[in-house]
DNA sequence: CTCATAAAGTGACCACGGTCATTTTAAGGA
DNA sequence: TCCTTAAAATGACCGTGGTCACTTTATGAG
């Protein structure tokens, strides 16, 4: 049994993250530091790490914060209708994920649970996604979306789609066309049955 | 105009990846050490980094090769006739990039070009992924596989959920499923027209 | 209020990736 | 064979992420 953390380390907490979140602001997930994080904060540098694993944690942690915005966005709006609508209503998602190369990295590696424990916020997020698309998905099967595939299918190959077209824009080569459109060429295959 | 390189360098650029693929095949490439590899080549920490940009350039380059040698094996095998076969063509490429979770970072990391210059060996593996799959695929366009997408669409399709496969397969929440087992599912209404 | 105990925080220290001014070695022209 | 020049290699050095034995501070029991 632990107990119950102290006001004091719920401060520092917030310190760390507002601190790392003023400076990523001002420059970028790649510049951040952690010395200067824990100047900018006030402690020292041991204390930085008895709150976050290491480096990558605060950055999942940041960015988790983000991602949970983003998905209340998303919920608060209506469900979409169609595949260009879909690909709308994930601007949310790809504005935080395709906006900085370190930090989608960051998001690639912790999407999947690494250890036995409770998911971080990254992973359960992606979760949430999944979810949603299905909530999105399952009303409007055989009308708009194709119903012979299981709709949590479908919405993880919304996911795998996603991630790929915003690799696919970070890589220089091959981002003449724009994500949206490219995203659109996957999903339309993906979720609509063809006329045979 | 840049002089060919003299045989000297080539020796100590093969000896440096030599010594590393010992080093990781003894080990893994997460406890792999540039000052490990330096010393096993027998040379000093700066030629290291007078061959390889980086770390992960040599790990790029050793996972280049192993790829490579993965794509001459399935160019060597008839083309698949079905998505089981075709799960089944994929074990090389999956034996690879499932094998190591550090390499598969480096994978998804450098499988798109980043400079302007050409492409690293893993991007242009990936080029040749997608090739060998249309090459598999468009002649069986509308005999075994679906036909109302282009046939290019649907390697890059198959590309991104075997890249989502081997992921959630690094994943210990979700990997209960083979990951075979899972590309099926993906890859069967991806590349299958469905019976309306 | 005092003291015992555990949580919280500290900073000197280490490990390891990466740099660069300098030295060594090979190539080829005279 | 000698000399010039550029390629190749060197290793002391640095930056930054991460550790840990120790100090400080809060808490709750008596």
């Amino acid at each position: 049994m632990s107990r119950a953390p102290q006001q004091r380390r719920l401060a520092t907490n917030a310190r760390l993250l507002d601190a790392a979140r003023a400076i990523v602001a001002a420059s970028s997930y790649a510049d951040m530091r952690v010395e200067e994080v824990v100047l900018k904060a006030g402690v020292a540098k041991g204390t930085f790490f008895s709150h976050f694993k290491d480096k990558d944690a605060i950055m999942v942690a940041l960015i988790g914060e983000d991602l949970e915005r983003a998905m209340r966005e998303m919920h608060a709006k209506p469900a979409p209708e169609s595949v260009a609508d879909l690909v709308d209503a994930l601007a949310p998602l790809i504005a935080i994920m395709a906006a900085d190369r370190v930090a989608f990295d960051v998001v690639v590696r912790n999407s999947g649970a690494m250890a036995v424990e409770a998911l971080g916020p990254i992973a359960q997020n992606f979760v949430d996604q999944v979810a949603l698309f299905v909530a999105w998905i399952m009303p409007l099967q055989g009308r708009v979306f194709r119903a012979d595939v299981d709709a949590a299918l479908l919405g993880e190959g919304i996911q795998a789609f996603l991630i790929q077209c915003i690799a696919m824009n970070f890589c220089l080569v091959e981002n003449q066309t724009p994500l949206e459109d490219r995203l659109t060429a996957y999903l339309t295959p993906w979720l609509i049955a063809p006329q045979v």
